[in-house]
DNA sequence: GGCGTTGCTCAAAGCGCTTTGGACGTGAGT
DNA sequence: ACTCACGTCCAAAGCGCTTTGAGCAACGCC
């Protein structure tokens, strides 16, 4: 059932037809009602590609998924980004197209978001640290927000973080006021911006207090539960085992409170944990009021519903300055943190 | 940059410069060179929403996401199976289009996948026991696919599942085979088909071994980590506590887990534990080849690519009958599960 | 009566591509 | 010399929508 089909039928044209059901105000009420009912009835739905090749707005925004090759890591967090994200755009009639791009196929990376007319702007996910994607998308001209910052590109486009060096700087000096000294920091993959930016807040704390860093309290690795539990246990198995560890997921947290019980340790009393949390609704920590763990919180499902708000704004008005958001983070005081055991 | 821009820059017509961009035969080895290298200098990248209104195929598929609106809770699954779907479409040049879907907001439910012209096919996910949204889209006669079952519609679609049933009964009676009579079952939410399915299993071994099923045992709930430690908890701290656990997910077990280690238990020895493991990426059931839970173990990005071969098979052939896979879980003998301990 | 207004409707020109149905040589076969 | 096939290219007709510019009544106003 065509637009076409749908005037013939009515016996009227095509353009009264068109602005009877987009509301124009050229169209009497009462010609209004019958094409409604006529196209309810018959099940007329325009065609989403001819309306959009007409109008020029393509009606839906790109996400840029990164997928780590080396490991076929899919990102656990961008489900919930992706559903905070989703609602705005769904609220403004947006669709969502993905493109999962792996961090290494450069030429995909650039050709997939650049398809022309597919979408009206791109949002894009976890940057490395030198990230060449996010100048491959400013030549594009397509406006787009990132999740995430790099550090070594300049500031000229939009992005929307979380304050994670402040965070983790916030949470080490919690510990260090708890009395700790030796404190581990279980990290994710340094490639990845957000890790980089936590590694610094915490290196910032320490060096505060005077405190050397010491390498081997250090672990980065993709953030499971199994990498949290064997680093954890590697660290407090030695001569000189840390009384805190600094996480950078839940999972991760999850594995080092395995791996501290499992040599008959208290959490939050022989040792330490602090953790971010990034409220993923499928993992929440703990009952909400009753945290488990002290952490870092900030939702990415709220980041999502933000970073779609931005591009929208930057969508309406296209030559605006570069839009920046910095979320500060909760924190959250749990039952996983307390007072550095007296030796 | 248009096709006609790019006909006239070469003094060629835009049919020439069209079939020689897209490999027809009509023309000459000469001029198709000539065009291919100035549509790479110019970066001339064709429309696709012109090409796809020409063609009628739109290259790009509708994933359907169900949310459980209560509790804001996303299918921590659905990344992976995204993932896998994603690798066989990009293969064959097809786009993802999200859309979100509450599971009571039977309107959208029932509009989003159907703007006409969006997409080719549908891959619908997790569906309820009963799921109306499966008529919907039988009405709307697009290709689709459903990962997983809905009990109370006939079968005349097409779908992937993994076998629960079978591999629920298989997990109880090993339990039953080591000697455990009082087998706890962590679900989750029944309203899911997988769920449903899987309780059958259980239910089928118990009573296949003369046992009668002790509500007292069952829980079913969204699948969190704390609700695994909870259930487990309430469990194991009843007058005739559970001596085994069989779970519907990692995260759960790891709950269950955590609430044996705190009673001073160990698990696979005091009380074993089986759970299902759906392979997901970032969340590995221990390390390669060292699994740390018995579990049932299927791989939800198989899942994807498995579903994705099948919707590009009926898009290819939109008259053959419905394409029905049914995997087998493996089951993958851990460290969790032993003997009963004889009281 | 001539004029501008207002309210409703339409024909037709795109949007950028694919594809049909030739056109125009060129060389081989009869 | 005429035909026929072949290789190469083109003009133009869609695909299904939006939107411009204009037409046509009917109406009140000077």
């Amino acid at each position: 059932m065509n637009l076409k089909d749908l005037a013939a039928m009515l016996g009227l044209s095509q353009t009264t037809v068109s602005r009877a059901l987009n509301g124009y105000p050229e169209v009497s009420e009462a010609t209004r009602v019958r094409v409604r009912d006529a196209a309810q009835q018959y099940g007329y739905r325009p065609d989403s590609r001819a309306r959009s090749l007409a109008t020029g707005r393509a009606m839906a925004i790109g996400l840029v998924i990164p997928m780590s090759a080396k490991q076929e890591m899919v990102n656990p967090v961008f489900a919930d980004f992706i559903a905070g994200a989703a609602e705005t755009f769904a609220a403004r009639g947006y669709d969502l197209v993905l493109s999962l791009v792996a961090n290494a196929d450069e030429e995909r990376a650039y050709r997939a978001p650049t398809t022309r007319g597919r979408v009206d702007g791109l949002l894009m996910q976890a940057p490395l640290t030198s990230d060449r994607r996010i100048a491959v998308l400013q030549q594009t001209g397509l406006p787009f927000v990132v999740h995430g910052r790099t550090s070594d590109h300049d500031d000229s486009y939009s992005w929307l973080d979380t304050d994670n060096t402040t965070a983790f700087r916030a949470a080490t000096r919690h510990l260090l006021e708890f009395g700790h000294r030796r404190i581990a920091l279980l990290n994710g993959v340094e490639e990845m911006d957000f890790a980089r930016r936590r590694h610094l807040g915490y290196s910032q704390a320490l060096s505060e207090s005077g405190i050397a860093e010491d390498p081997a309290l250090i672990a980065c690795q993709f953030m499971t539960e199994t990498y949290g539990h064997a680093a954890a246990a590697r660290m407090l198995d030695q001569p000189a085992p840390p009384t805190a560890f600094l996480c950078s997921s839940l999972l991760v947290a999850l594995g080092a409170r395995r791996a501290i019980e499992a040599r008959g340790l208290k959490m939050g009393r022989d040792v330490s944990v602090v953790t971010h949390d990034d409220g993923l609704s499928y993992f929440p920590n703990g009952d909400p009021g009753a945290p488990i763990f002290t952490s870092t919180h900030s939702s990415v499902r709220d980041a999502g519903h933000l970073s779609a708000d931005m591009l929208m704004r930057i969508i309406d008005d296209p030559d605006c300055a570069p839009l920046q958001t910095l979320l500060t983070s909760t924190f959250v005081i749990g039952h996983s943190s307390g007072p550095a055991p007296t030796t």
